[in-house]
DNA sequence: CTGAAAGCGCTTACAG
DNA sequence: CTGAAAGCGCTTACAG
């Protein structure tokens, strides 16, 4: 079946091209009578109005383009969910991209997007980006971009985050209040900014409590991952047999620390306590159940893409768009890895 | 910046728009010189074609849609990475969907894509789905449809699966194998086929063992999560003690009910064998770890892809598609949930 | 080897 | 209230 066209309705009513299309956009200068023959026959063939035709003359297309890291990934997981969900709300459609944590590769898509012309961009950027060009090319573009969760602090657009440094402070806390005297803390990679700002965050709480900083105890996950945990955690207790406590960025590579320590027959949280973050579906599964701070994707999600909307409507009305920088609560979640 | 036109190319090299559009796309009929003068300044003036023009006059986008139940799953996610992975290879894009196992949403977002004119249609189908004439009316605007995982069979697509009833014979196999002598069945919902064959698999697998089917060990999931499979085991104890293994439909479900028989003091796999499906990352990290079937999720996505791929191109070349169905194989990965 | 022309299907400023 | 016309930016069959 070939699809209908304005053409075929107009030339059907004996009307014009220009008549059928006001009618059905219900501009006030068409008289009900021909609006009603040109909906009910425009509804009788089925018309759908070709997408690309209308694309070229409004030079939009109701899409946006999403970039994570990753998509195998539990919290990226909650973001693309508010996203879709919050987009679909406002008539917009989601294209999904990946970057792999690279940077190469992040900036390949970045390009790729704007070549498909999407109407705005939301992204968290990956460990491997150093450079911003790609997105101050984005922005040049006037293609109104959102960054979320991993965001790089130079680059001048909407953000929305959380206090890294805080929750990373309130975790650290949370095990010196339940008695550890010894803190190790694994941290992220060593670009990104909310790995940097956890990591701040453990040594201020540290420092504030009258214990020594110690750059040993902290160990640099490359991967994030449950076998970085798991390795970490097994050096840890080789090496500083006196660590009572950890605070790790990530609950996958805290998982794998309980793993590890389980293995090893390390009771938790007796002899070590544990905090996590981000609060993965599996930190309340496993044994013991993960303490970790709660990083609310799904809001964050459905966040980011008011932000883009405001931008984008603002943009159609040829408005300024002021950047603002939005940071969503986090909360302690206190599992049986803490005393 | 306004973005650079060919028009604009033309005029300054003094040649016709459509000498230029044929030398950026390398026709044979166009001088070398002419060729290396329109490509440099393109270059130069960093020339974008506009992609809604592209797609008005090709009637084609390049972009795919992709509409899974849940985006926050791990089996999901694999397939979803697998997809956008095949995709950007062959320089696709994918608007990603959730259907929340809803049959109203999935049939809005079906309709949504068609008039967002997507070259191809990913799908896998909502529990709640029972007419499939949304699916048939995307075949039938000659947009080429693949089902994956959960499919219909009445509709005449390609598809790809696994063997869910070999699949879920072998599990119960293995119970039976390691010394099982009752064993209980926590289904999915009734409709979609996957947990039909699994129910059936499981059933088979009783019968040719000498052991009686009894429908009162066979529970059935709604939701599919972990609430479900920690209430069901909650139930199965009290009501049947003397069963001694189990075969469950999903590894969400499966860490519910280890969760809850853990709290019940029941002992794994000694007093109660457990197997579940899917294999998600999880299952490895619990206590006792999950013995289940591995679903190739990642390459179920690379697959699915390459189906809709293979149709679009015979599409454009005008051929017939003749529908096909890929399997793929999957296997059990022993653990210590079973003994 | 080059280019004028038609056309994809729509929207909208303008004239009547 | 209606419609002719221009135009969005590209592609391609056709003529020369």
């Amino acid at each position: 079946m070939k699809p209908v066209t304005l053409k075929q309705i107009a030339e059907t009513l004996g009307i014009s091209i220009t008549t059928v299309s006001k009618a059905l956009k219900d501009y006030p200068d068409v008289s009900k009578k021909t609006k009603r023959l040109v909906k009910d026959l425009a509804e009788t063939l089925n018309y759908k109005p070709n997408a690309f035709a209308v694309n070229l003359r409004t030079r939009e297309s109701k899409t946006i383009g999403l970039i994570i890291p990753e998509v195998v990934h539990h919290f990226f997981s909650n973001v693309v969910k508010g996203i879709i969900a919050q987009a679909e709300k406002k008539g917009y459609l989601v294209i999904i991209l990946q970057s792999n944590e690279s940077y190469e590769l992040e900036k390949k898509q970045i390009n790729l997007l704007l070549s498909k012309q999407v109407d705005g961009i939301l992204i968290s950027i990956a460990n491997g980006t150093a450079d911003f060009s790609h997105l101050q090319t984005a922005m040049e573009n006037d293609v109104p971009l959102v960054m979320f969760d991993k965001i790089a602090k130079i680059v001048n657009c909407s953000k929305i985050i959380i206090d890294d440094r805080k929750a990373a402070y309130t975790a650290t806390k949370h095990l010196i209040d339940s008695g550890c005297k010894k803190i190790a803390h694994f941290r992220g990679p060593l670009m990104p900014q909310n790995s940097i700002d956890r990591f701040l965050g453990y040594k201020k709480a540290i420092e504030d409590h009258g214990m020594l900083y110690d750059s040993s105890l902290v160990y640099i996950c490359e991967k994030v991952n449950f076998d970085e945990g798991k390795l970490f955690a097994q050096r840890l207790v080789k090496n500083h047999k006196d660590v009572d406590g950890i605070f790790i960025n990530g609950d996958l590579v805290a998982v794998g620390a309980i793993s590890a320590l389980n293995e090893l027959g390390v009771s938790i949280p007796d002899q070590i306590s544990i905090v996590g973050f981000s609060n993965w579906f599996m930190s309340s599964a496993i044994t013991p159940s993960l303490t970790t701070i709660d990083q609310p994707g799904y809001k964050m999600g459905k966040k980011a893409f008011k932000l883009l909307y405001k931008e984008l409507k603002a943009k159609k009305r040829k408005q300024e768009i002021l950047p603002q920088t939005v940071e969503l609560e986090t909360t302690l979640i206190k599992r049986n890895s803490t005393k």
